[in-house]
DNA sequence: TCAATGTCTTGACATTTATCAAGGCGCACA
DNA sequence: TGTGCGCCTTGATAAATGTCAAGACATTGA
């Protein structure tokens, strides 16, 4: 493992203040495993074995019922998932796959758990890391409870249109059949609330989005920063 | 505040593995407050000043946006709630009010947060809490997301089927309006879902319902133990 | 006792969302 | 250079869900 990814890991919030001999433990214990695009990592109902960081590429988070499926978040680096899982040693609520080609440290559950239980500093940054999924998924919860499939794609927009520089314009990060999943909608319904969005200055390329106003869109979302505030860079997470 | 109520909250989970003396501390510093029915306990946006916990009654969550509301879940006795805030120092998220006459405990958001950093056995009582919250979440939103509102009205009466002793008839702890906001639908829709089911043998008489079969019911719901198995005693919670 | 109120249900209808089918487009690959 | 394939869009239609209005019923309080 490259010395610059150790950095790159040391800075996440959930280790930075964790003993330094222990950190090295920990990632000696662990492997980073190159992945191609469309590789399941972990299925639902297994038990966890390893709680995963995505260093590079992008992650999607799925879950099934039936022969049903929904995108629950797609993760971009740097982030940690199944970490409430590996925790509590329980199964995988969700499942995870790739969508592109991605490197992702793969720490076994039962070294984060010795960890936790032996770190005093690590334990309390776990709590940190938890207050902010909780949060995370309470924001999704009243985002797909109070808005409308027009609305949360607006207000989706409007996330990416900051998230990318508020340049004006901006590039879809995954493609539109799982960006429907995501926002709870199918394609078809996708394509119809980009047209009724058009009426609003969003013009559509392929992946391309134009912006017209910032403001415009999020007047369509209803934009509330109760629920769509990131407070830190820390993405959605399992 | 009676030495019997003490008892009940320092079973819980979260306090049971506290140091003693620091339970007593923290709960000299809360205050055990009764409240009649209806009455707003926090609204959302508000900075974090306490860690309620309900001890008896019951406590809706919920949210809002511009004039539109939905009931995120309902706690029964006994639960914490807004954990996360508290820990956060955040606003909350969600707001809260009685349904019922209740009798909450208020701990200082501040006490919390000391107790926290001071005693490493609460803060690790904390991280299964919080995972445990997680997680709840988690299934929530599958839920929300893989389901019609019909499965979703199933799934509830075989989930309080269970609760409720498995006799094949169970009593609806909550108004049908404030239930139907919970599976995310309308009150109309509610009384028609429940219609629907009365072909598969479930009988209403006002919050009284009847039963046939726990399998008929799962089987509507697509019953799957990755939502539905509460592994815990805790309830949904924030 | 009776009016007033709130809850729940039902019907008629509108809107939203999903499904099915077809076709355009770009891209990989033979 | 096709040719197939997957992705996306569009149209037609169906199903699910929401809205509005009315009425039944129980509860409360004057």
């Amino acid at each position: 493992m490259r010395d610059e990814d150790k950095q790159i890991i040391r800075r996440l919030g959930l280790f930075q203040d964790m003993d330094a001999a222990r950190f090295d433990g920990l990632l000696n214990a662990a492997f980073l495993q190159r992945f191609p695009e469309r590789v399941v990592l972990i299925n639902e109902g297994e038990p966890s074995d390893f709680l995963h960081i995505v260093i590079d590429g992008m992650v999607e988070l799925y879950a099934t019922l039936d022969g049903r499926e929904s995108t629950m978040t797609v993760l971009s680096p740097v982030s940690t998932f199944i970490l409430a899982a590996v925790l509590k040693d329980a199964v995988y609520l969700m499942s995870a796959r790739t969508r592109t080609a991605a490197r992702v440290l793969m720490i076994p559950a039962k070294s984060v758990r010795d960890a936790m239980a032996e770190d005093d500093a690590f334990a309390r940054s776990i709590v940190d890391e938890l207050a902010n999924c909780y949060r995370g998924v309470v924001r999704n919860q009243k985002n797909l409870k109070l808005r409308t499939s027009v609305e949360r794609l607006a207000s989706y927009l409007a996330h990416q249109y900051v998230r990318q520089g508020a340049t004006g314009e901006l590039t879809l990060q995954i493609d539109k059949k799982t960006l429907a999943s995501m926002l709870g909608m199918t394609p078809e319904n996708l394509s119809r609330s980009f047209s009724t969005l058009r009426r609003a200055g969003v013009e559509v390329n392929g992946p391309e989005i134009t912006v017209r106003s910032l403001d415009e869109l999020r007047e369509i979302a209803h934009h509330a920063p109760l629920i769509d505030n990131f407070p830190n860079t820390v993405e959605h997470q399992q």
